[in-house]
DNA sequence: ACCTATTGATAACG
DNA sequence: TCGTTATCAATAGGT
């Protein structure tokens, strides 16, 4: 109807597109609510937009109850499950699920925490125990791992340190050179004038520039670590 | 449409509702349709005839989905019209703590059993292996226990079962006495007569009566069990 | 949003 | 229910 046939297909001009939803969704919508008033049907209709926006007609404007009756009647028809109409129901199971699996995680961390163990069988003790013991060998691993890591860079730090210890060393010294030759040419150039001395050359303390800006390594917070040196590590 | 006007109001006869309601009904499926195909729309439609008769279209034939989508987004409607809804709001949040304490506990139990140490700090390591040191102690502890118990049982059997045996031992050579006795009578009673011997006194095996009805302790059925004597126990 | 030529839907009837 | 047809409603394309 208009100008020209359509074809049935999506029309591809999105300008277009959305004006011939608009219109037709108005037919639609307006046909729907006269066969309802007209041969006394019930009807329901629901539109959802490309864009996903929602337009809905329902007789009598109680969709809920024409969906309930769909569902009843389609569930009846193909014995399928309704899966909105009763979503008191999924939701009430879907707790019960997640409840259920929370206690028996519970139960778990308990068990590996070494608590609760009354009611476990020899063999279940056993295998708990095989569990925690591979689990603390990898623990035991990572945080060597870690520890040489940590090792490793402080060593590198330390010759870092080392090196800027030396040149600071020498630039010390050359500055010491500079200063008794300067000393010695004031000595010469004052004699007999009642000046007083420079100060006599500084014993310099060599500080450790390492200990002013250095992060610790996070294995200094650790409090009560232990090495434990008979553990074993994979 | 047609020849003259019809009045949006019910058809009351009863012939020309049924045939308009028919015409009218295939005309909306294929409005329906088309709208759906020629606009990239998702529609479901649902028509129940004054008789009860249903009638449906969806698109792609998921109704639903569709219908299913419908509930979300007029389930999300309502919550802005009434923000303060009560029980689904409940349950939503409910269902989201619980989500995320099984996320939490998932995560612990990974810890406990050694998997994704990638992420974990070296304190928390440390924590970790001092966790589950004192969990594997009451394990072993608790292991030992009932490896004790079951070795006191057997030995207060293996002493009852010897008992048993040094009392049917007597009861046999009791009975050996006997058998001796009413022997050398029969062979006093029968001198001359062709009669088979008796038989000779058996050799008893003293066969362990716990052999025949014990029911083996748990710690025989835990295979590859080991006592791993290097293994502390408190 | 409005217009209008054109097509589509359908009321009445057989 | 089906076909026909006169009539009107819906709407495509343009403004």
């Amino acid at each position: 109807m208009g100008r020209g046939r359509v074809q049935l297909k999506r029309i591809e001009n999105k300008i277009n597109r959305q004006v011939t939803f608009s219109k037709r969704r108005a037919g639609l919508l307006k046909k729907a609510h006269e066969i309802s008033v007209l041969c006394d049907a019930e009807v329901a209709l629901v539109v959802f937009s490309h864009k996903g926006k929602l337009f809905e007609y329902s007789t009598d404007s109680c969709m809920e109850k024409i969906l309930e009756r769909y569902e009843r009647y389609s569930y009846a028809e193909r014995q399928l499950i309704a899966p909105e109409s009763d979503v008191n129901t999924n939701w009430s199971m879907e707790y019960n699920r997640l409840k259920a699996k929370i206690e028996l995680l519970e139960r778990n961390q308990r068990h590996y925490l070494g608590e609760d163990l009354q009611a476990m069988s020899p063999k279940e003790l056993q295998n708990l125990e095989q569990q925690l013991d591979t689990a603390l060998k990898h623990i035991r691993t990572r945080k060597n791992q870690l520890m040489y890591e940590s090792i490793n860079e402080l060593q590198k730090k330390e010759k870092a340190i080392q090196e800027q210890n030396s040149m600071l060393s020498k630039q010390i010294k050359e500055r010491e050179k500079i200063l008794r030759a300067q000393q010695e040419q004031w000595d010469q150039q004052n004699q007999g004038h009642n000046m007083p001395p420079p100060l006599p050359p500084q014993q310099h303390q060599i500080q450790h520039p390492y200990m002013l800006s250095h992060q610790p390594s996070p294995f200094l917070n650790m409090g009560l670590m232990q090495w434990s040196p008979n553990e074993q590590t994979y």
